[in-house]
DNA sequence: CGTCTTTGACCAGCGC
DNA sequence: GCGCTGGTCAAAGACG
């Protein structure tokens, strides 16, 4: 699909120090407080924020992502890339991420405990201790039925500040937090408890993001109103999957309100709460706070 | 009562 | 073949 008057201006706006386009409430030392979202910071900062706060998004998600048919249905990999180039900017590949395969893991710095809310719930579904480590590893699986994203969480041994999280199966979970979601008033009802056994699309490690593909004019057949945002109300895909998202993570200028989410306390930067209204709301989010059993 | 977490059991892959 | 290890399952208990 070719890329469309937005996606340019995506990419340019992404990479536009100046631009407001991202806008997310930043703290400093980060990972484990608080709703008190009330600096922000414009899109440049933002992925450093991101990526310092994070480490999240691999050479090879991007590359993944780009390579995948639904997101490069729906996005330039011009977009793809410059992503990459710009997290690539602050050295993100540095920073401890690795990957593996088709395994992402992101090294967290945390003091205390471990509170990551990478804006989607999950199961947990096994614990394991780890030879030669006294830390256990957590095992948790994406509760949305339509995703086979799987992530397992650990304790370095090495550096008991940090926490390692392995996703496989990606999800684009990264994006996520920076959607305003769980809004007290969304209206559609969201399955409390999306049973496994549901039809789940089959999905392979590199392609879980496109266990539901888009229709090719989801995103770039006609005009977003991007501007005009704020007033509409926003119908994400049924699964919320990041291609039914991006167009609104971009263009979240007023990131405003305060009003919090108060349950995203999260490694990676809270989602900004924003003037956007999803009808699509996450499940709740009660287990937010990764439980890595230490 | 429904949902979620815990945790021991089970299974598969791998190296010796 | 055997043992070790990592990953998953599923029953039981906890919780709201």
């Amino acid at each position: 699909m070719e890329a469309t008057w937005f996606e340019d201006e995506l990419v340019r706006e992404l990479l536009d120090d100046e631009s407001p386009l991202f806008i997310v409430p930043y703290e400093e030392s980060n990972l484990n407080t608080s709703s008190n979202s009330s600096n922000y910071t414009s899109n440049s900062s933002f992925l450093d924020q991101l990526i310092s706060s994070c480490d999240v998004l691999s050479e090879q998600t991007v590359e993944s992502a780009s390579n995948s048919s639904s997101l490069t249905s729906n996005y330039p990999s011009s977009f793809m890339q410059e992503l990459l180039s710009a997290t690539s900017r602050s050295s993100l590949l540095e920073r401890g991420m690795c990957k593996a395969e088709s395994k992402y893991t992101l090294r967290i710095k945390s003091s205390g405990n471990v509170i990551s809310d990478d804006g989607y719930k999950w199961r947990k579904y096994g614990q394991k201790s780890i030879k030669n480590s006294s830390n256990p590893r957590s095992y948790y699986r994406c509760t949305n039925p339509h995703c086979s994203a799987k992530k397992q969480v650990e304790r370095s041994t090495d550096d008991p500040d940090t926490v390692i999280i392995t996703y496989e199966g990606l999800h684009l979970h990264f994006t996520y937090p920076f959607l305003k979601m769980g809004q007290p008033d969304n209206t559609t009802p969201v399955a409390k408890k999306p049973k496994v056994s549901s039809p789940i699309v089959e999905a392979h490690p590199d392609d879980t993001h496109i266990a539901k593909p888009k229709e090719p004019g989801h995103i770039s057949s006609g005009p977003l109103p991007m501007t005009g945002l704020a007033q509409e109300e926003v119908v994400l895909g049924p699964q919320g999957l990041l291609e039914d998202m991006v167009p609104f993570v971009i263009r979240n200028p007023q990131t405003n309100t305060g009003s919090s989410h108060s349950s995203s306390v999260s490694s990676c930067p809270s989602p900004p709460t924003s003037p956007l209204s999803f009808s699509w709301s996450p499940p709740h989010y009660s287990n937010l706070y990764f439980d890595i059993g230490i």
